[in-house]
DNA sequence: TAGAAATGTTTAG
DNA sequence: TAAACCTTTCTAT
């Protein structure tokens, strides 16, 4: 689930539940019971996603801190909450009796703003917020002599790309994933960075990757097909969408790339 | 029941 | 570069 999309639409989704409410916060699993104790009770005053991170503002400069990770996961809903069962980390609960439950986040933890700073300064321009500034991003790609395989999981180039987003975009360019960033000319990047938002900004509506055509199209007459949301994402072994040549795998950068060599040459 | 994999990041060596 | 960490889910035995 959690690339960019993921985290700004949990944004979206929990700013009417939580903003200007005071919030109970408790952590069944315990591991974050001294942070709930600190923000329960507080109003929550903006939600700020920012590439892979979510800052929940409480009132009192305090900041809860949440990335998901590989496999964190918030769930929610209305009324009385569930019985806890398995490693809840966080449950946070409305006076108007909207709960939300974290699970398995690689962060979740109370911040300052100074704290918050120094996150966000490790982050480059975030294809998803309107103050991204892309020349941020080109300056740092294409200074690297690195691959642009791995400038692009790089959350200090690029922040809120992640594993599809980074296969997808490649195959879609027509890009190979072994060109180093040096040699990425501005007339190839520039709509490289436009097609990222707009696959980014379907993503938060659609609440999942959806990069091909196919799908697309399938959305509109109400028959999603989840498994051609990909030209090439884990499609290693299978034929090529367009010219049916075997989708290869590698790891780069600690992930598993998957590429089509035809329609991406080296 | 065990093991692997998953849309991620940090730390150790 | 490797390992650790967080949790769930699916597959194989």
């Amino acid at each position: 689930m959690p690339e960019g999309h993921t985290i700004h639409r949990l944004a979206k989704d929990h700013t009417p539940l939580l903003v200007g409410r005071p919030v109970a916060l408790a952590s069944p699993q315990g591991r974050f019971a001294t942070g709930a104790e600190l923000l329960t009770g507080r109003v929550v005053e903006r939600i700020d996603p920012y590439g892979k991170h979510l800052f929940y503002r409480f009132e009192g400069d305090l900041l809860l801190h949440v990335h998901l990770g590989l496999y964190g996961k918030w769930q929610g809903g209305f009324g009385p909450a569930p019985e806890p069962r398995g490693a809840l980390r966080l449950r946070m609960t409305t006076p108007e009796h909207a709960w939300l439950d974290l699970r398995g986040p690689t962060a979740c933890e109370v911040m300052t703003p100074p704290d918050r700073d120094a996150v966000l300064a490790r982050l480059g321009p975030d294809p998803l917020r309107r103050d991204a500034d892309p020349e941020l991003a080109w300056a740092r790609l294409s200074r690297s002599k690195r691959l642009i395989g791995e400038l692009l999981m790089d959350q200090k180039v690029l922040a809120g790309i992640g594993n599809v987003y980074r296969a997808e975009l490649l195959y879609r360019a027509g890009l190979s994933p072994f060109r180093p960033g040096v040699q990425v000319e501005r007339e190839v990047w520039e709509p490289m960075w436009e097609d990222l938002r707009v696959l980014m900004r379907a993503g938060v509506r659609a609440r999942r990757i959806v990069t091909t055509e196919r799908v697309d199209r399938d959305r509109r007459s109400g028959t999603a097909l989840r498994t051609d949301a990909h030209y090439v994402y884990r499609r290693h072994g299978l034929p090529c969408r367009r010219c049916g040549t075997e989708v290869r795998t590698q790891v780069m950068q600690q992930r598993n790339l998957f590429w089509c060599p035809t329609c991406q040459p080296a």
